[in-house]
DNA sequence: GATGAATGAGTCTTCATTCAT
DNA sequence: GATGAATGAAGACTCATTCAT
């Protein structure tokens, strides 16, 4: 009863894409070379060929499968509802940061992914748009049932109030990043704590705004 | 105190920073070819590499100059002040754009070198921080007086207003910069007016919060 | 007397022997992969290398196999005997064209063997001579009993007549070949017979000349 | 006054084409390796890359190289007319051969090329189409004068005469080909004379049979 | 014995860099 | 000094052949 056309040795194949997320996160695309990553998979060349056609596609297979790993974590709603939209996104965001402790090369892949498919065949696109599109669409989900029980300054929609709080967080979220790479000792959230005080506080800003009312 | 003889041709290295300029910028680092710049250059390929040494030095040297550019135009203090941080920060946006609408090479190469740089010695990493920092310093530099006069609300500090700030003019700005590849037929700053007018509201967000005083 | 220990399964050889047969002769030798080889035959590559040695044994013994088949079939002397050498060489060649349609693959790979062997070791090379010589043989055998009761014009010899008559039949089918390849939908012998009148005011050229006499 | 797209060095473009010629010639299309053909050149693998862009166009410049070359040659009317048949025939193959001692490799080239190019994208095929064309014309345009004079025997056209002259005459020089394979010290038209006479002979029967009138 | 996953030498092709002119 | 022809190291990809299961 063979039916395999995909006979594939799944812990090889794991080592491969590990291999594969790992130098294309790091290098980029075009710097990171089939050769290396075969070295790092402990695997021929041949077999990386085998298994994914061309240097191309697995990239894309690389990028589709940090992608669907992360979404498929972030799907489970451990995101707490709440009607404190500071908490709620902070929440959100702490979650998010430990994803990015757990999973910093998909992260870092996912984030590169949109400037270097410049220069890659527009086949591999959609994947990061789909995630860029899931992400907002998450965030949205979980932010506008908080909305609709607020009350939005006269000439501000809630839109407004949404792109907003994106800019915010994915900024915030880019900072944070960049410290990550500084301070590669730190790999709990617990230690981020203190950083996540921060966002609380631009949060209500967002909110409330910054100015005292007289 | 050799000065190295250097008898250059300020013309044609001007062509050839010209020509590296747009090629990197639209193409990326890998995918622009020496030989590429030096045709549209109308220079010998040898002479690019008597001049800048190899494709890096090369690389490193139009990103100087794209920031040098940048700065040099920035520092002129056209910026006007005024009290109104909503219309002030507007202005500032207003002003990066034309800039960006001026300098579009300069500007696509400064963002995508904060990516390609991870393939390039750390050498060259600094200019594209220091860009960073300086453009950060202006917008201090123009903002802090005006929160001088500002009463912040407790718990909150200038610091905290300005990161914020910081954060929506730069998302702003990101997609501000989507939208010009996908209309490339908006070369006036005058057609942005409607958009701008979006940052303004965003702004007041940030300085009153977009919830409605109950 | 060491048989080599060989309890080849003949079905599997026969499926590999004619899978190698089919391809070998549409794609040649160096286009026809192993791997399809083994796919079409249904059998694991491994065994290919096991039954063969490797590509190039394959290939002499697939040419040594429609070197005998055809060999085999051309010797029963189905080809009556006849006065009227016109009819004789045009029957024999009616008979070659319905082994040609019968076994187009053999002839096929024949054609081309003798082009494609350069590229082989020499202990190929003999398989396709030996063809063309038994070939020759054949025609010679059957035509030399007529030739003896004629008589031939001064300074011509039975050789002579027996080349051109070589020449001619051989010429007549490559043409005819070319013809088949691109008229696939032809596969019986009836549906040549125009063709065939062809070729017999040939022969009666070869025999009488094209000249009228004066 | 610079207009060079092409500054190719002649000396060494002709010394690639030498050398892809006899290794073409003598090996085939995917048995020749650019390496080899870059060695045999005495230039590097790059340089022919820049000459003729990639393997499959330097097989088809050297195809049309060989079939320029010989057609050039062959344009020129040395061929005497005549109201002898063969010893026009014969005499035209004599130039013919002469030819095939000059530029055995283009001959093999030519001939091998119908083959060969099965395997390669049909953009080339032409060249081969066109030089068996040619050949047939240059026969034609050669011989049907000839015919105008002569009176066919009835139910033999023109076209048949020329195609049983066309099937003796290939195939003589097929023979005769081979011949050369297995005598290379033969380098002289003169020594071929012998052979030459056999042809005279064949043409012989063609035009008046073999068959002695009764 | 049979399999087909795995290997890696071998091939084409690119392009930064050199150097004779 | 300037040129651009020439180089060859390096990279993606193929496929005959091997060998553990």
């Amino acid at each position: 009863m063979k039916r395999t056309r995909l006979p594939e040795d799944p812990v090889k194949k794991a080592r491969m894409q590990a291999a594969a997320l790992a130098l294309f996160a790091s290098a980029g695309y075009q710097a990171t070379k089939v050769d290396a990553i075969a070295a790092k998979a402990q695997v021929s060349k041949g077999l990386i060929f085998k298994y994914f056609g061309n240097k191309e596609q697995l990239y894309l297979a690389t990028l589709r499968q940090a992608y669907d790993r992360l979404m498929a974590i972030m799907d489970e709603t451990v995101w707490q509802e709440s009607d404190d939209l500071v908490a709620m996104v902070t929440n959100a965001t702490r979650y998010k940061i430990s994803l990015q402790l757990q999973y910093p090369q998909e992260f870092q892949l996912l984030l590169n992914g949109f400037i270097h498919l410049k220069q890659l065949p527009a086949s591999g696109r959609q994947y990061v748009e789909q995630m860029m599109v899931a992400n907002q669409d998450l965030t949205q989900r979980l932010v506008l049932p908080v909305f609709a029980k607020m009350t939005f300054k006269p000439g501000i929609t809630a839109t407004d109030a949404l792109t907003v709080l994106n800019y915010v967080t994915s900024g915030y979220l880019e900072k944070f990043q960049q410290y990550l790479l500084s301070h590669p000792e730190v790999t709990t959230v617990a230690e981020m704590e203190p950083l996540l005080a921060d966002l609380t506080r631009y949060l209500r800003i967002v909110e409330y705004g910054f100015v005292a009312p007289d």
